[in-house]
DNA sequence: TAGATTGTTAATCGATTAACAATC
DNA sequence: TAGATTGTTAATCGATTAACAATC
C-alpha cells in the first residue's frame, strides 16, 4: 500500500510508542528486531505491530526482521517528528510553566516559541528564558511566530475562549489540558490530556478489586 | 442489571465526562436532562450515553429524562469520587510540583498526602505546604500515609524503578506521566498520561491536512 | 390520552489477532 | 536448502449506534 487511507488513531498512538522503544534499542546497540521481540518487550501483539506498520508501507525483511535505525527514522518521518515544529503554550500557571520546562518536548522537536497569559503580573516575566506575552495579543504575535500547535493550560472556565482565540490566530491543533470538551471549528484538531479522568478510571478499578 | 460485569474502559472515561457536565448543569440550575440534550451539548451519542449508564442500573424516567443532581451523585459514587482518596506524588520536578498545586485534584477528592523525590536538595523543602520526603523512605512513610494511588512524575529512566518501589509500598494504582511502558505486577493498575504521544498524533493529522 | 424518552436488543462498524503464503 | 519472519487476508472480538417496545 502506497498512500495511507484512514489510519486508526490507536495505530498512530502506538507508532509513537514504537519510536521511543526503537530509540532505546539503538542506545543498546541492537540493530535488528523482529515483531515477536517487540511483543515480548512492549506487550503489544506482534501481528498488531506488523499491521500498524502496513498502513505506511513495507519496513521489514521476511526471515530477518526490521532494521532499528531505518524503522526509527521512517516512523519519525511519518509522525513529522524528524523536523522542528513550533508550539505555543497558553496559560503560564503551574502546569503551563512545567510544560515549558519539560525537556521531552524539545527532544521530540516540539519547540516552544511562545507562552501566553492573561495576568498583568505574569506578562513580561520569564519562564525558562521565554518571556510571557499578553494572551490578548495572541493573534498579532502568532502572526510572526507561525505556531500551528498550541497547548491549552488555562483553567477550565477560560479554555473555550482561549481555544477560539488560538484558532483565530492560525493554530490548527490544540492539546487541551483543561477538563472540558472544547468546541472547535472544522479543520482544527483537538486531543485531550485528562488525567483527572484517568484517576477516576483507576479509582473505579481499585474499588472493583476490593469488591471481589 | 444489578452488578456490573466488565465495564468497557471507554465507558468509564465517559462517565467522568458526564460527571463534569452534570456539575456544570447543576450550576446553571437545570434539574432534568434527556440523553438527546446530552448529545447536543457534549457530542456524545445519546444511545451511547444510555448504554453507558445501563451497566450500572437504571437512572432515568422514560418520557422525562434524568434528574441532574441524582445522576451526578450516583456517577460520583460509582467512580468513588464521592469520598476522599489519598494520593502520593513521586517526583518533585516541574511537573510533579505543578500537580501538587493543581486545584482540580482536590475538587475531585484526590488528596495529595505526600510528595517524594530523590534529590537531597529537594528533600525537606515544601511545595504548596507539603514537605518533600526522601523517595528511599517511600515504603516506611506510606505505611502510615496508606495511599493506594501514586502519580509518577519522574524522568523516564527512573520510572520503572519508582513504580516497583511504589508497588512494594502498597500502592495499587499508578498514574504514569513518564514516556515509558511500565511493567507491573498483577493487581497493580496503570494508566498513562502521554502528552508527547498526543502531540505526535496531532502532528501526523496536521501533516495529513496539508497533503490534501 | 398522546408525546416524549428511557433501557435494551439487534445491527453495524471498526479494531485486534490468528493464520499462512510469500520471501529472505 | 531449511528456518525464520514478514505482509496481508480472514476470523474474532468488542464497542458504537440504530431501532423499538416499555413506560412515564
Amino acid at each position: 500500500m502506497n498512500i495511507s487511507p484512514k489510519v486508526p488513531i490507536p495505530t498512530l498512538e502506538r507508532l509513537a510508542t514504537y519510536l521511543r522503544y526503537l530509540i532505546d534499542l539503538e542506545a543498546s546497540s541492537i540493530d535488528t528486531i523482529s515483531s515477536t521481540e517487540v511483543e515480548k518487550q512492549t506487550g503489544i501483539n506482534a501481528a498488531q505491530f506488523r499491521k500498524d506498520l502496513s498502513y505506511f508501507g513495507e519496513f521489514g525483511k521476511p526471515g530477518v526482521g526490521y532494521n532499528v535505525v531505518e524503522l526509527q527514522s521512517r516512523i519519525a518521518r511519518i509522525l513529522q517528528i524528524d523536523r522542528d515544529q513550533s508550539v505555543i503554550v497558553l496559560g503560564a500557571g503551574n502546569l503551563g510553566s512545567a510544560l515549558v520546562g519539560y525537556p521531552g518536548l524539545g527532544e521530540q522537536h516540539f519547540n516552544i516559541v511562545g507562552v501566553f497569559d492573561q495576568s498583568p503580573k505574569k506578562i513580561g516575566q520569564k519562564i525558562f528564558h521565554i518571556e510571557i506575552s499578553d494572551i490578548a495579543r495572541l493573534k498579532e504575535i502568532n502572526a510572526s511566530l507561525q505556531a500551528r500547535i498550541a497547548i491549552i493550560a488555562v483553567p477550565a472556565h477560560a479554555a473555550q475562549s482561549v481555544a477560539e482565540s488560538a484558532a483565530d490566530a492560525g493554530v490548527r491543533a490544540l492539546l487541551n489540558f483543561a477538563p472540558i470538551i472544547l468546541k472547535v471549528a472544522e479543520g482544527v484538531v483537538v486531543r485531550n490530556v485528562s488525567f483527572l479522568q484517568e484517576l477516576a478510571v483507576m479509582s473505579y478499578q481499585l474499588a472493583l478489586d476490593i469488591r471481589r
